[in-house]
DNA sequence: CTTTTTTGCGGAAACGTTTTCGGCTTAAAA
DNA sequence: TTTTAAGCCGAAAACGTTTCCGCAAAAAAG
């Protein structure tokens, strides 16, 4: 089976390639029968027009790149879901890449995608990086980005993400109303904008409820292998805390560990909250307490802003920021 | 910050693009001097080749696209993950796109990607499809097609899969070892490949060990709505089974809901084994028995056999049927 | 000192589209 | 009858590369 082209149609017609292009794309310059005549043997060849060919010429490549640190995580994969749905009913394509939370792949595929690959791009910032200049020449390269979750909160462009200090703020409410004193904060990556308004919503509620809070009360962990052995020592201390929120998915299950292992109960000696989009939450034992961000909404909502950007047709100014509350599920492990 | 294309950096530096082209890549034909003054132009512009001009000219993407019916599932994504760190490492792109297991979608994407988009596809084929014309129409355009989890047999394409069948028996033998009389197998879509050969392990394993298998102690759930019903009818039945095993990750949280809803102890009323990759089965209550894939290896597998046919240089005939055992780790829901 | 080979490079075609420009018919308007 | 307009289409340029072909000068061989 020869693949077809645009020139052989022409000549299977005797008609020329300019009118064969614009007899595709229902110019009004070319004559209801000689439309026909096109789509009718373009069908029956199954002629495929060449995207690349397309691209190079408009300008346009009808594809975006997803820049996300994995996607081996409920959040993550909810969240490309979302957008992969509203990519395809848009005739999209995505490019995905994965930085693994490096940011010297994140500079890479940055850097890779400013040569016209990709119209546009949505991006979740990797843990460690600090500085913004990658994206920033992104930008500068005539590429569209819009953020979700970790976001660069000094860019103009679209963000969306959960009312991270809210929903922390009410997690550590109840947590409190739930009769915790002493809450533990564990967090990773202060420096990036989620974790760091989730942060503020843990204090401010501490400090709204006349908690004593402490520096100790909120604890950074970004290494894995610590994360156990530091969570036991903190758990077996005389003032040791009577309830944990966390505020990332990755530590949800750790707590669990280590308290079977210290023989902890859970939740009547140590009351659990966490942020989470896992499936299992319910059929843990006890069935744990979540903060639950809409991440398919997200990813629907990240997507839609980029084409909405991308096709400018649409007038009216873009929403810049776009805020999807996280609902609180209060389940078995935080309550008194 | 104008964009800088090859004929730019000729321009500049009053040499012709096909010398700028050829000192880019190291050719042997252009002297080291030129190709030094051209490098170093090109890193102080920035100059990012286009990729579409390129690709169109080479007719040579370099770039995959992944075709899964979903990834917010442990075992797609990890599979994924695997995928992406090949494909990085040997500079390819990935496209990636959802058949959310619809057949129709399938094979709109499939003839989509018949056009030069992508050098490969790396396939795992939806769970309703049952003809396989499209994936010919792929092979015969020229793409090279990679398989995994649920190939298509019928194709001389490499195939990467784990041992299902022994794998199931091995599952069920435990499942018996421990007790069981009236294991009960749960699983989907048994047209699949990966569903049946475990469907044919289990069975053979209950013929081994004599138990007198009837009909029904296979059970094909396909659809979400009924699953816990159906599974409370059967486990309140005065014949009920003493064990299950599922064949997929999917339905292997109905068991605990079920099991909860009824007062039915697992395990010692209900042993219970399944096919999973969730990271919350050991913090189940009981922590769940799986029969784990290495679904990261068998994405890296995948990656690198369909670059090994893409890039010819390397000889030898490649690996068609790459077959990865899985692992069985016992935890609490299936122990007497 | 001539002939051949090698080295280093430029011109132009090619990849498959879209789009600009222009031209030719025929019908409508003047 | 002449002018204008409308309708329909073709030739060629353009997008940014790579590569085929050819050619001059220098080096090697004779």
């Amino acid at each position: 089976m020869a693949k077809i082209d645009i020139k052989g149609l022409a000549r299977e017609l005797n008609i020329s390639a300019s009118t064969v292009s614009r007899a595709l794309r229902d110019s009004h310059e070319i004559s209801k029968a000689t439309i026909d005549k096109v789509k009718a043997l373009a069908e029956k060849l199954n002629y495929q027009p060449h995207p690349y060919a397309g691209s190079l010429r408009k300008n346009k490549t009808k594809t975006i790149g997803i820049v996300v640190p994995e996607v081996s995580n409920n959040f993550f994969a909810k969240v490309f879901s979302g957008i992969e749905v509203v990519a395809q009913e848009n005739n999209y394509h995505a490019l995905i890449y994965l930085t693994h939370d490096d940011y010297d792949k994140e500079k890479s595929i940055l850097r890779h995608l400013e040569s016209g690959r990709v119209d546009g791009v949505i991006l979740s910032i990797a843990s460690n990086t600090v500085d913004h200049q990658h994206i920033e020449a992104l930008i500068e390269a005539g590429i569209q980005v819009v953020f979700f979750d970790r976001i660069g909160e000094s860019f103009s462009s679209t963000k969306i993400t959960t009312d991270d200090y809210n929903s922390a703020y009410k997690a550590t409410v109840h947590l409190i109303e739930q009769g915790c004193k002493k809450p533990l904060h564990i967090t990773r990556f202060l420096h990036q904008t989620n974790t760091k308004y989730r942060k503020k919503g843990f204090v401010q509620a501490c400090k709204d409820y006349h908690l004593p809070i402490a520096d100790n009360w909120v604890l950074e962990l970004n290494d894995n292998v610590v994360v156990e052995s530091t969570l036991a020592d903190i758990l077996k201390s005389k003032d040791k805390p009577d309830g944990i929120f966390s505020a990332v998915e990755t530590l949800s299950l750790y707590p669990y560990k280590v308290c079977k292992d210290l023989g902890i109960k859970m939740p009547e000696q140590l009351k659990f909250v966490s942020f989470s989009n896992m499936d299992a939450a319910s059929f843990l034992v006890p069935a744990l307490t979540t903060v639950t961000q809409p991440a398919f909404e997200i990813g629907k909502a990240a997507a839609a802003s980029l084409f909405q950007l991308l096709e400018k047709k649409k007038r009216g100014v873009p929403i810049i920021d776009n805020i999807f509350p996280s609902t609180l599920i209060v389940r078995e492990s935080s309550l008194k």
